[in-house]
DNA sequence: CTTTCCGTTTACGTAAACGTCAGCTTTGGA
DNA sequence: TCCAAAGCTGACGTTTACGTAAACGGAAAG
């Protein structure tokens, strides 16, 4: 247990150059530990899920900051009611948001079926499989 | 009918400036008529339709440059049969994505309210309501 | 021991998406 | 008639999210 990973390790895993990690290091997004006297960078599973929550974030479409001020809520205790409420607000405007998207990804879904299944017939082909 | 608007009225009504809408035109995205002396721009129904298709790209974190492609796609006459399998390539792609960007979004929002609701079972108030 | 990776820091470069002037018409009112 | 609001065209500034290059260190393999 307690696996680690390595900068290159990470980045094959995500598709992300060692470039980009070592930039959400510096926005506050990521602190692996060091080893080694060159101080190379030592990334624990914790980490590795920190990357993962930024690079979903990133696909949702918020900047770095932001993903930021959310992990850094969601890890922090919160003891304190008006933190808690203040988070509380924050997490609604954040899901307001997600459901605003999803609304759009409906939306642009249908389109595609549409013109999809328009294509397809100008191709002679059989339709396409139902997106549920 | 045929109703037309003016650069600010669209912009009000979408909530951006008319600056944006002006470098929208410049990345090909919209294409206004001009009226008066003066050149200023007159939008259609149409025009209207590509910005709010726009912009609801925008939201889903597309590139402008991907956007009018999507949106030229949409509107060009496909006739031939490359041009029409390409198209459809495209769409299959655009699709694969948007799936993603559900799955992404629903992984979120389960997060969300999941620490909602131990945020304001520490404040003693009463579960939010469900998000369907 | 030298080469070859992998990794590090520092720093400048860049593309996208506008913001922000500046300077110049045009057009509807008082 | 004169002014103010609205619009136009450059053109430069700005932020975000990295890319890219320079210059260096440790470690392991031949």
């Amino acid at each position: 247990m307690t696996q680690t990973f390595s900068i290159t390790e990470l980045a094959r895993e995500f598709d992300i150059t060692p470039r980009a990690i070592r930039f959400y290091e510096d926005q506050g997004l990521l602190a692996p530990a060091r080893a080694g006297s060159g101080k190379s960078r030592v990334y624990s599973n914790r980490d590795r899920t920190r990357l993962k929550l930024t690079l979903r974030g990133k696909r949702l479409g918020l900047a770095l900051s932001e993903i930021r001020e959310l992990i850094d809520m969601y890890e922090s205790p919160k003891d304190e009611a008006a933190q808690l409420t203040k988070f509380v607000e924050v997490l609604s405007s954040h899901r307001a948001q997600l459901e605003q998207q999803r609304v759009d990804i409906e939306a642009q879904l249908q389109e595609i079926g549409a013109f999809e299944s328009q294509c397809r017939k100008r191709l002679g082909e059989k339709p396409a499989r139902r997106v549920a």
